[in-house]
DNA sequence: ACATTGACCTGAGAGC
DNA sequence: TGCTCTCAGGTCAATG
């Protein structure tokens, strides 16, 4: 699920549900999410403290605790956060517990268990040390830098707009997407697409996460000129009425529609 | 140096 | 019903 546009869901639904309220308890459910960072760790630097802000850079989603302490969420395949007032009501691969004083939970829930839960005391750095490259959806990465980063390469357009050492926030749904709206092929390799190829596809991954964005990442909330909702076997390209097929483009599935998208 | 593959997890759904 | 197999919106290490 959470690629950049339902991170970004995720971080507005923690501002409005956890900012600045007392975290009395911090639970640690399951010791192998953590990473670089031990449970007991955790719980002295979150407890008696709260969050003060929040940032998102591609995948990965920021609580600011103090000046130098953040914690870091990612979200893996199945990743996403639940606060509830009744304490009963903890979904179920729970791995992470925050308790706040005014008897709310915020529960960080990833079944897969192929999210982390980390800390770090500056964004910059950590997003340096990971190696991820600018945020996909930040204004402040212009066209020549994504072409600079994007277009170099032997590979297809698909893993290219993954890569998260390139743009930071686009996956395997978001990817094809922004695909699709552009009509470049996944398989059509990087590094032969023309400027107005990469034109198209910068205007249309600026275009498909804000649209993502305020459709609450709800495939259902989409409009209908997008193959998201489509994306099952057989489905119909909601452009040309032709059929959405499926391939294997460097390890994952990928949804296009031949017709509008052309070859590789 | 760079691109692709397999492994890491768990559970839902298909097929028998 | 119950078993087995495949696949899932991510990433890293190992391989080519």
């Amino acid at each position: 699920m959470p690629e950049l546009p339902d991170v970004e869901v995720f971080r507005r639904y923690l501002d409005s549900t956890s900012l600045h309220q007392h975290i009395g308890a911090v639970e640690t459910l399951d010791e192998d999410i953590l990473v670089g960072i031990s449970s007991g760790q955790l719980q002295r630097k979150l407890e008696r403290h709260e969050f003060k802000g929040t940032h998102r850079h591609g995948k990965y989603l920021f609580g600011r605790v103090k000046d130098s302490l953040w914690l870091v969420l990612h979200f893996g395949m199945t990743g996403y956060l639940q606060y509830y007032r009744n304490r009963d009501s903890a979904p179920r691969h729970t791995r992470l517990l925050i308790d706040f004083c005014n008897g709310s939970h915020l529960a960080y829930v990833c079944q897969r268990r192929l999210g982390e839960v980390s800390v770090a005391d500056d964004v910059e750095r950590f997003v340096a040390e990971r190696g991820l490259g600018p945020d996909a959806f930040r204004a402040r990465l212009g066209f020549d830098a994504f072409r600079e980063r994007v277009a170099r390469g032997r590979g297809s357009i698909k893993s290219a707009l993954m890569d998260q050492g390139k743009v930071a926030g686009l996956g395997n749904i978001y990817s094809d997407e922004v695909l699709f709206q552009a009509c470049v092929h996944p398989k059509a390799k990087a590094n032969k697409l023309s400027d107005d190829d990469l034109k198209r596809l910068f205007e249309a991954m600026t275009e498909v996460l804000e649209t993502a964005i305020e459709a609450k990442a709800d495939p259902r909330a989409m409009p209908s000129t997008y193959v998201l909702p489509h994306r099952q076997k057989e489905g119909a390209c909601p452009r040309c009425g032709g059929t959405v097929c499926h391939d294997k483009v460097s390890g994952r599935t990928a949804y296009y529609c031949p017709r509008c998208q052309g070859s590789a």
